[in-house]
DNA sequence: GCCAACGTTGGC
DNA sequence: GCCAACGTTGGC
């Protein structure tokens, strides 16, 4: 199967790109939407390249690049009760919610504001630029990874 | 802090 | 299964 492109969502004064950096290899836990959750599930494969966006961010924008390291696994913090995303639906035998496990490659030379994006005719379809589009984890085209990643430097 | 847009919940 | 109410996201 061939290569898919995504861009993640992530608040950096939750975890950043540098947070990544960091520990090199995160499972993307505590996502709770079900088309988000369904991308990791059925559509990412190992390899897979990764936009990490930070958002609710001054500026928001693209900040690095990951891939997926693991296949999907059912969410540990499902099952945390002292956990905010605890899901009291879930069990170990019927888990809900499912993570991947993403690994730093690089951070962008130069962080991407959303500005920029929006500014480029070329980025029209990106998802992340449509009006209300709130899905932390979207597919991108390989066009416009491959577009962004430039941007970067 | 505002608020539009969206997803989810729950009563019926 | 509809849909109003509610909660959340995230740019501004």
């Amino acid at each position: 199967m061939s290569k898919h492109y995504w861009l993640m969502k992530t608040e950096p004064s939750v975890f950043s790109i540098d947070d990544l950096q960091k520990q090199q290899k995160a499972w993307w836990d505590s996502i709770r939407n079900y088309q988000a959750r369904n991308f990791m599930m059925k559509d990412m494969q190992v390899g897979d390249e990764i936009l990490i966006y930070h958002s609710s961010a001054e500026p928001p924008g693209v900040a690095g690049l990951a891939k997926v390291s693991q296949l999907a696994k059912p969410d540990p913090v499902q099952f945390d009760k002292t956990s905010d995303y605890f899901d009291p639906k879930a069990s170990k035998e019927k888990p809900i919610w499912f993570c991947v496990q993403i690994e730093y490659v690089s951070k962008l030379k130069n962080f991407v504001p959303i500005e920029q994006l929006r500014a480029e005719p070329k980025l029209k379809d990106l998802l992340a630029l449509k009006r209300g589009q709130r899905l932390s984890i979207q597919p991108v085209s390989e066009k416009d990874f491959n577009f962004i990643k430039k941007l970067g430097g």
